[in-house]
DNA sequence: TGTACATCAGTGAACGCGCGTTCACTGATGTAC
DNA sequence: TGTACATCAGTGAACGCGCGTTCACTGATGTAC
């Protein structure tokens, strides 16, 4: 059970990452601080020691949670992408994600700090594996590291241009054809692309435009 | 004449840019900050003020000088690119940029200060003209807006996920093989692309495999 | 050419702030007998 | 079941820090006559 107790709060660990989640949320810009984290949690400024060595360790736990939810928003989206069309659907979720929750996207990405963190290391691999079965899934004849690493790319930068306003963000559907025409632009400014790997998989009739 | 005199200093505009650029240089995870450039540039912690109205201004004339330099580094790496292979070179340039200046280019796209500031919108349009105009120019019959979208979101997350320690970045030579692979597999991935490009152009005739 | 004066570009003290982290502590909890 | 005691998870005061920004100031510069 871990309903809090009054003084020892019973599991004040899980409390600092939601208050620490919950401030992300609220301050797109923030920067995470201990202490801020320790009063929204209603603790004192030192508690959080208790359970995280120190900041960079708070703000590797809060970098890991965000990972594991861009996963499982992406899974979400499609249970087992197989064409451009579902990819452009999951690269759409991506890209929400990161300006649904700016700050908490910057914290797993631009935050510099301990890469060698063991749960950040394993959650970015998840994410990199994730891609790469998509890819591998839906263009088997390709080199799958390389286009992964692509597609990835791709919908990354689009997330961090958008996120830095240097693209036109203005409503959510403007944001979501932008990234379906991005990721399109990747396997059919030739139409015969698409075609090509998809017949590859199938054995189904090229359709002509 | 732009000496420097000793109690008036002749220009600690510039030299607060400079002293700004010295410490991002320095120090790759660098915040900047007034008191800091002053303390470089020799100067009372206040002075600045006399030239930039507060630290966000600072920030933005720095993030500007650091568009501009990157904007020519990309013109300097060549005169008019017009293959994909030419895209490739630039968009190379453009992730060691970001590799050689971290600080400088994280200040130009993740700091998250005014966006509005003039010479700062004015520098980054530069930029996006300057990639539609590669578009253009390497493939006439294609949308440029959505395909220099997707050539500078591709490059610019190669950037940053290199910047950010997700992908093999131990020499130069692997970040620059890995750039010109994906910048090709955006173009190369189907051999009917540039192909059919060409043929859209001319009234269109898709290649089958 | 010399002087009076306005303006301009610096200084330095001071403000209040939030931060990460340490330390000795204390009250609650759980365990051994 | 009741008690003694070790351990655990908090507290709160304190440290030293760098920050952005304000203010009244002063010394240098340039201009008008």
């Amino acid at each position: 059970m871990s309903q809090a107790a009054a003084y020892h709060h019973g599991d004040l660990r899980a409390a600092c990452l939601r208050a620490a989640r919950e401030l992300l949320e609220e301050d797109g810009s923030a920067g995470l601080s201990l202490r801020a984290v320790a009063r929204r949690a209603g603790v004192s400024a030192t508690a959080p020691y208790r359970h995280y060595a120190d900041r960079d360790a708070l703000v590797s736990a809060v970098a890991a949670e965000g990972y594991r939810e861009l996963a499982a928003s992406l899974a979400a989206a499609h249970p087992s992408p197989s064409t451009p069309d579902d990819l452009a659907a999951v690269a759409v979720v991506y890209v929400r994600f990161a300006l649904e929750h700016p700050a908490l996207f910057r914290a797993m990405f631009a935050e510099p700090c301990d890469p060698n963190n063991e749960e950040r290391v394993a959650a970015t691999a998840a994410i990199t594996e994730y891609v790469q079965n998509i890819v591998r899934a839906a263009f088997p004849g390709s080199d799958a590291e390389v286009l992964s690493t692509t597609v990835w790319a791709l919908v990354h930068g689009l997330a961090f241009l958008h996120l830095d306003g240097k693209l036109d963000t203005s409503t959510p559907e403007v944001v979501a054809d932008q990234v379906r025409s991005a990721v399109r632009a990747l396997f059919t400014v030739s139409p015969a692309l698409s075609q090509t790997v998809v017949a590859d998989q199938a054995g189904e009739e090229p359709v002509q435009p």
